[in-house]
RNA sequence: GGGUCGGUGCCCGAGUGGUUAAUGGGGGCGGACUGUAAAUCCGCUGGCUCUGCCUACGUUGGUUCAAAUCCAACCCGGCCCA
């Protein structure tokens, strides 16, 4: 490629690992020669920090609303987590306050707003299932390094501010600044109602960026936005602004609406290896080469052709860096024996979620048995599933809703099948 | 605050006194087909250990043998005016 014979032109290039899969990087990624500035160029600003041995503080924010990461929020820390890798400091921002605002990105209607007890739980759960108490080689951020991570609750400046700096800080912008936002002002033109405290969420998030000093923050491409309000708000204090370094916001497994719970088309981070692998293989071929790029590090032009080869190699990357590689070589090779028709025998050695009997009370009712085993939702939709021919037990279609079970002995082991992909060992 | 229009099942959206969990579409789930996919075709889509019983059309109360459908008050929203 190119030679480097000066440090200047050095940093004219951005490392591989922190170029993978951006979306969009503001102001900008490196400058010509003659505008080697470090708050313009985020190379040079690189270099500057390895100059003067300084990490850089890489801010990203999550809202506790939720309960569970899926993969589609895990692209924007596994970005971090390179980060931290590269030796950077990590600054993780529980947005303990502004979950209770909600954020109005992509929203189309205001958002619940959820008290305090709620978020601090969700929190809980998120640190957990980012890796909190754990070995870094397996989780997805690093808890364990000295200097690599820092984790701040936003209510710690925000609930702070009082009436006149809230006033200054709304004093900031316009109102035609917020309309000129997507979600506001499509949400405007149709009539949707917009409240009034909806538009200080930009404002808050921006102001996270001032109060850790962020020289960088990560965000989805519906952050843009938000992130730019932050760079406006700490030139407002006197402060350098932070570089924006976008991502795509990966598609769910329908491969066309973005991957969001609500939509039912996640892969939780949660999830056992054997769902986790079954429904990424899976996903629609056209989202596959997206996948594996924002989703693993794998080398894209070293792996086949076969689109069918690619979504394998994807599902068991994936699934690995989760779970470890027995694990998911166990998945992929009971996906194949579970799905692949040979049911019967296959389901009695693979290894499948188990399923406790404990809360069914018996004598008990097929319908009855799928619902409180949790493999249905309700029993209507059980005797529904029973009728539609779609369930299985060990193996044998299961055509009588109303069969009788007398108790435990003759259940317990066998596997219960819904569909294709849903099964359940039943244990006592 | 005034005027006006509106609030139906996961979503959109019919329905304006009388079988009926309530037309249709989307989405979801299941079946066939297939590459475990896409496309296509078919079925299901409130709850309940269910041959029956509950609960449902913003909320509460009322009229009626009978209401999602009529009346009243209230709550929430759009638009216009202030």
């Amino acid at each position: 490629m190119v030679e480097h014979p000066s440090p200047d032109t050095n940093a004219a290039e951005l490392p591989a690992w922190l170029s993978r899969g951006l979306a969009d990087l503001f102001p900008a990624a490196s400058a010509p020669e003659s505008l080697q500035d470090p708050d313009q160029a985020l190379a040079a600003r690189l270099a500057e920090a390895e100059q003067l041995g300084r990490p850089l503080r890489v801010k990203l924010g999550i809202d506790p609303t939720g309960s569970d990461i899926h993969l589609g929020h895990s692209i924007l820390f596994r970005k971090l987590r390179a980060f931290q890798d590269a030796g950077h400091t990590a600054v993780l921002i529980i947005g303990d306050f502004t979950a209770r605002i909600g954020d109005p990105t992509g929203k189309s209607a205001t958002r619940v707003q959820l008290s305090a007890a709620e978020v601090e739980a969700n929190a809980e759960t998120y640190l957990l299932q980012l890796g909190l108490g754990q070995d870094p080689a397996r989780s997805l951020l690093d808890f364990t390094t000295p200097g690599r991570l820092e984790v701040r609750r936003n209510s710690e400046w925000l609930a702070a501010l009082d009436l006149p700096a809230v006033i200054e800080l709304l004093g900031t912008s316009t109102v035609g600044q917020m309309l000129a936002k997507e979600d506001f002002a499509k949400r405007y033109g149709s009539g949707t109602p917009i409240s009034l405290h909806e538009f200080l969420y930009p404002l808050l998030q921006g102001y996270d960026s001032v109060a850790i000093r962020a020289d960088l923050e990560l965000g989805g491409t519906d952050q843009k936005f938000n992130v730019a309000m932050g760079r406006d708000l700490q030139r407002h204090h006197k402060q350098r602004p932070q570089f924006a370094l976008l991502l795509p916001i990966l598609p769910g497994l329908d491969g066309v609406q973005k991957m969001s719970k609500s939509l039912g088309n996640t892969v939780g981070l949660a999830d056992d290896p054997l769902s986790m692998y079954s429904k990424l293989e899976k996903v629609p071929d056209a989202v596959v080469n997206d996948y594996l790029t924002l989703l693993t590090d794998l080398e894209l032009a070293a792996l086949p052709a076969s689109p069918r080869e690619r979504q394998k190699a994807m599902a068991l990357e994936v699934t690995r860096a989760r779970h470890g590689l027995a694990a998911a070589q166990a998945a992929q090779a009971d996906a194949a024996t579970l799905v692949g028709g040979a049911a019967g025998a296959g389901a009695a050695e693979a290894e499948v979620p188990e399923a406790s009997l404990a809360a069914v009370n018996f004598p008990a009712k097929a319908f009855y048995l799928l619902a409180a085993v949790g493999i249905c939702a309700s029993s209507s939709e059980a005797r529904r599933a029973i009728q539609g021919g779609g369930v299985k037990l060990d193996g044998e279609k299961l055509v009588d809703a109303n069969r009788e079970f007398s108790g435990p002995d003759e259940l317990q082991g066998l596997v219960l099948q819904l569909g294709k992909k849903t099964f359940r060992r039943l244990v006592p």
